[in-house]
DNA sequence: CGCTTTTGACCGGCGC
DNA sequence: GCGCCGGTCAAAAGCG
C-alpha cells in the first residue's frame, strides 16, 4: 500500500493558448505567477508539499477505491485517494525524488529498503483539518448558513477533538494551465505562498450549494510544468447542467463511477482526472461534442512494459469494461 | 448586477 | 508565550 502512495499517474497535457476556451478562472493567464515568494530553496525540505500529500496516510490509492481493499492488486491509478484516515497506514518519512523534464516522474524513497516507517502521529483518526475557524469570527454570511459541513465542525468541535479529515484525492498533471476544467464550478477563496516553492497554492471551493468539496492547486517547483491538484471531499451533486454540453460534462462521475466505485464513492472521481486520460480525449473527439472545446493534447507516459501490464490489467479485470479506456492504471515500478 | 478573483488579515495548530 | 505555517475569510476590485 505504501508503495502505491508514491505512485502518481502522470499525464502530459499541453494547452493551446489560441484555443482559450471556457476556463472558469484565470488559469494560464496568471502563469507564471509573479510574487514576492522567497526562493531560498532548502534541499533538506524538497517539495514538502508533495511529500505531505504522499506521506499522508489518509491518501489511499485508486485501486483501493476500485476494489474496496488495500492493494491486493498492485495497480494504481493516478494519484492517491483519501478516505477516512487509517491509523494503521504507513507513513513514508524518507524524501522522494521527483524527476521532471524528461517526461517521467519518479517518486521514490531515497532508501527503498527502509523507506517505510509506521507512524500514527500525523492525521490520525480524527485528522487535523481546521477548516471551521469561523467560530471566533464576528461575521456571518449567508454562505455560512448553508454550509453544514462547517457548522458541523463548528458545533462538533470540542476541546481536544479534531475535525474529521475529508476524503482526499491528489494527482499530478503536466499542464500549462493551473486550474483544469473538470466539469464542476469552482470559486477561488484563497491563495497562499507555498514554502520552498516560488509557486502559490490556490484554494477552490465547489460553488454548488451545500457541496463541501474543496480543492487545492499548486505547481511543483521542481518541475513547474506539473500541476498538483488535491481534492477534498465528495461532491453531493452532479455536474452542473450548464456544463454538461462540453467535454467535461460528457463524463460526469455518476456516469463513470456508478459501476466502478464502491458505494458512496460515486461522485468521487474528479473530472480533471478523467479529462486527462488520453483515451478519453480520443473518445471525446469521436463524440464530436467536445471536439472544439477540448484543446488538450495529452499523452500518457507508459513504456512498452507498462502497456503490457495495462493489457494484463484489463484481462484481470474484465468488468472494467468501457472504463478501462477512461481510467488506465499505473503500474508498479519495474524491477531492474 | 451578479458572480468571481484578488489579497491582506486573521485563525488555530504546532514547535521551540 | 511567541513565531511560523497552512488554511480561511471577506472586502474590494475585476469582469461579462
Amino acid at each position: 500500500m505504501s508503495e502505491e502512495f508514491r505512485q502518481f499517474y502522470y499525464h502530459q497535457h499541453t494547452f493551446h493558448h489560441d484555443d482559450d476556451h471556457r476556463r472558469t478562472n484565470t488559469g494560464a493567464t496568471t502563469f507564471p505567477y509573479s510574487g514576492s515568494h522567497s526562493s531560498n530553496f532548502d534541499s533538506s525540505s524538497v517539495h514538502s508539499n508533495i511529500n505531505q500529500m504522499i506521506d499522508d496516510p489518509s491518501y489511499l490509492s485508486f485501486s483501493e477505491i476500485l476494489h474496496g481493499s488495500s492493494s491486493e492488486h498492485n495497480n494504481v491509478l493516478s494519484g492517491a485517494f483519501g478516505l477516512s484516515p487509517n491509523p494503521s497506514s504507513s507513513v513514508v518519512k524518507e524524501e522522494k525524488k521527483l524527476v521532471g523534464g524528461g517526461g517521467e516522474i519518479n517518486i521514490n524513497p531515497a532508501t527503498p529498503n527502509s523507506s517505510i516507517s509506521s507512524s500514527s502521529t500525523e492525521a490520525g483518526p480524527t485528522g487535523d483539518e481546521h477548516s471551521s475557524k469561523k467560530d471566533s469570527r464576528m461575521k456571518e454570511t449567508a454562505e455560512d448558513e448553508e454550509d453544514n459541513t462547517k457548522k458541523e465542525g463548528k458545533v462538533g468541535k470540542k476541546k481536544g477533538e479534531k475535525k474529521q479529515r475529508e476524503p482526499r484525492f491528489a494527482f499530478m498533471t503536466k499542464s500549462e494551465v493551473d486550474h483544469l476544467e473538470d466539469g464542476y464550478r469552482w470559486r477561488k477563496y484563497g491563495q497562499k505562498a507555498v514554502k520552498n516553492s516560488p509557486y502559490p497554492r490556490s484554494y477552490y471551493r465547489c460553488t454548488t450549494q451545500k457541496c463541501p468539496v474543496k480543492k487545492r492547486v499548486e505547481r511543483s517547483f521542481q518541475d513547474p510544468s506539473i500541476v498538483i491538484t488535491t481534492y477534498e471531499g465528495q461532491h453531493n451533486h452532479h455536474v452542473p447542467s450548464t456544463l454538461r454540453g462540453n467535454v467535461a460534462g460528457m463524463f460526469a462521475p455518476s456516469l463513470l463511477t456508478s459501476s466502478l466505485l464502491p458505494e458512496g464513492q460515486s461522485n468521487f472521481v474528479p473530472q480533471e482526472l478523467l479529462l486527462q486520460m488520453p483515451h478519453l480525449y480520443s473518445y471525446a473527439g469521436a463524440g464530436g461534442g467536445g471536439g472544439a472545446s477540448n484543446a488538450y493534447h495529452q499523452q500518457t507516459l507508459l513504456n512498452n512494459s507498462q502497456q503490457q501490464q495495462q493489457q494484463q490489467f484489463h484481462h484481470q479485470f474484465p468488468d472494467y469494461g468501457l472504463l478501462q479506456d477512461i481510467i488506465p492504471p499505473v503500474f508498479p515500478k519495474q524491477e531492474p
